[in-house]
DNA sequence: CTGAAAGCGCTTACAG
DNA sequence: CTGAAAGCGCTTACAG
């Protein structure tokens, strides 16, 4: 392995000097001369700086670590909305320099080992964690960006989408179409955080309608399956005509279960997803759904990270991205 | 930071003896109470070994490097099966105690670089690599793992599928179905590699029972959108009833095509894609598929490079998992 | 069972 | 513009 010390002997100079070039001589501590013999020979000789040795000397590792919630129930980049948002952070913080290391967290106190093992100099969180987001930045100086975080700790950055206009949204356009019998359906929400504040957007505007959302009509998709939901709503006299799902990639297992159950939709049921993913618009019918912008939430991530990281004062920053509905067919009229 | 230093003047031992505890005092190399003593005080202080330190004493990082293709048009985590596939790695080696650190590559150099800089003990590679793979092979002495290759160089080792069968498995499905005028779609393919064996199977087992598959009908997905394909095919007259295409993700932008031109699957063309994603369940019609495991893929070959870390003189082991067809509704009867 | 010495390959901080 | 010294926090290899 060739190492500094072999060029700086080939070359006639100081360890120190090579280490300057190679670290982009900046304001041309080295003469010019010396540094293109430099960079010759490192690139004669093959030389690839060693990580570690850097990392150890200079506290720094050029490693951004990327923090998501391991599922129990499976593969954590099953979701398109995680895999997306990984490769665009793996991307833009390669084209700047640094590495990405992934990490599948069950229990919080993981991910402080590990971002302090590899002294990483910033991490992402995907995913929820806002019941441990104080715990994880207690026990971490380092910059740190989550996403759909509603905590209340305001240290850290946030990159977030405005999830109770979501839920307006929804409820607007089921209004606009006629519905007034409508359910909700996703994973169990605690009093905050992005499933609570869709399901408050939604039921809000359902109620300056004069339209309740009754409590048996918000369906826990992690105690049901959709197959269950769809039965039991189809199942009653006055069943509702539409329904609000908190994801897309929900709302594709109720078109899977509606296809095995029978069940029609829009005809007897209207659907509306969330995210809107390319693939609402091969599913039959397309699927109406909230737009977020994924791309932009992880760059959006990306830069604040990075900009805290040049910048050890620089403030959190926080940000809430816009979000509209994309109207498609499976919300029929009324 | 606490480092071993802190931790032996408190046990009143050297750091060797506390070095040797916290990497599991192997063969009790350390008596057991002064083992317990030494656990106790780090849990206290809050000792987090430094992973960089360790590289670079130990030459060995306990990193393992992901290596997918960068794709210039977009990002190449969208593919669900590259995703699918990272979510099982990662899972997999964390749980062996390894680093998943992961690289879109553009220029194999760039591999090499980032695989010696890091020192990474092995590296997986998701993709066609088939023409980089004796040049990476050779600037790389650790272990590594490539999937879905058709080079010739056996000093690697190769998790696939039989892509070959799969291709047969189309034909046969549509020739079973009454079809005898077969068209194919699929990224440009070289003599050998992924693409090119599943169409010499489609078209080989085509022949074999008399029916050609004309160059014409050979469709190109990089050059063409599936729209124009889906014109191209629907424009003559004894246009073709069947399209095999190469995978499902291709296969879906067909259905979204066909929608916009109104094109009926599987009347007018019948559809035969390749991977089984959940996707295919709820696409309309549910869509007839060759079937690959994505997961066992990924879990073999995580087992293989792990063998071979662990031991170095591992002969290299390729693998071909089998394929099936799953039968839906995208074949109609002639 | 335990430890002192040397070194992994770099950077920091200082001196000139 | 350049360099000698010290040190980052560990492990290896040896000695006892």
């Amino acid at each position: 392995m060739v190492t500094l010390k072999d060029i700086a002997a080939r070359a006639g100079v100081s360890m120190m000097t090579v280490s300057r070039v190679m670290n982009g001589n900046q304001g041309g501590k080295a003469s010019e001369a010396t540094a293109v013999k430099i960079r010759s020979i490192a690139e004669e000789m093959g030389y690839v700086p060693n990580s570690s040795a850097r990392s150890l000397a200079a506290r720094s590792s050029k490693i951004i670590a990327v923090v998501l919630r391991d599922s129990t129930d499976g593969n954590p980049l099953a979701d398109p909305y995680s895999s997306m948002f990984l490769g665009i952070i793996i991307q833009t913080m390669q084209r700047r320099g640094y590495y990405v290391m992934v990490h599948f967290v069950q229990d919080y106190s993981d991910i402080t080992f590990w971002l302090r093992s590899w002294r990483a100099e910033g991490a992402i969180f995907l995913g929820v964690f806002d019941n441990e987001i104080r715990n994880i930045r207690n026990s971490n100086r380092i910059p740190l960006v989550f996403t759909d975080s509603y905590s209340n700790v305001r240290q850290v950055s946030n990159v977030g989408i405005d999830d109770y206009k979501g839920g307006v949204l929804a409820a607007q356009h089921f209004l606009s179409r006629g519905h007034t019998r409508l359910a909700f359906a996703g994973p169990p929400s605690e009093t905050t955080g992005v499933i609570a504040e869709r399901l408050a957007g939604f039921s809000e505007a359902l109620a300056q309608a004069g339209v309740p959302l009754p409590e048996n009509w918000i369906y826990n998709t992690s105690r049901q399956s959709p197959a269950e939901i769809l039965a039991d709503i189809t199942s009653c006299d006055e069943h509702p005509t539409g329904l609000f799902v908190t994801s897309d990639l929900i709302a594709s297992q109720f078109y899977e279960a509606a296809l095995q159950t029978g069940v029609e939709i829009p005809d007897q049921l209207s659907l509306i997803g969330f995210d809107d993913f390319p693939l609402d618009r091969i599913l039959t019918p397309t699927l109406t759904s909230v737009h977020q912008d994924v791309s932009e939430k992880a760059s959006r991530a990306c830069d604040i990270l990075l900009r805290r990281i040049a910048d050890p004062n620089a403030p959190s920053e926080s940000l809430m991205l816009d979000v509209h509905l994309v109207e498609r067919d499976s919300v029929r009229d009324i």
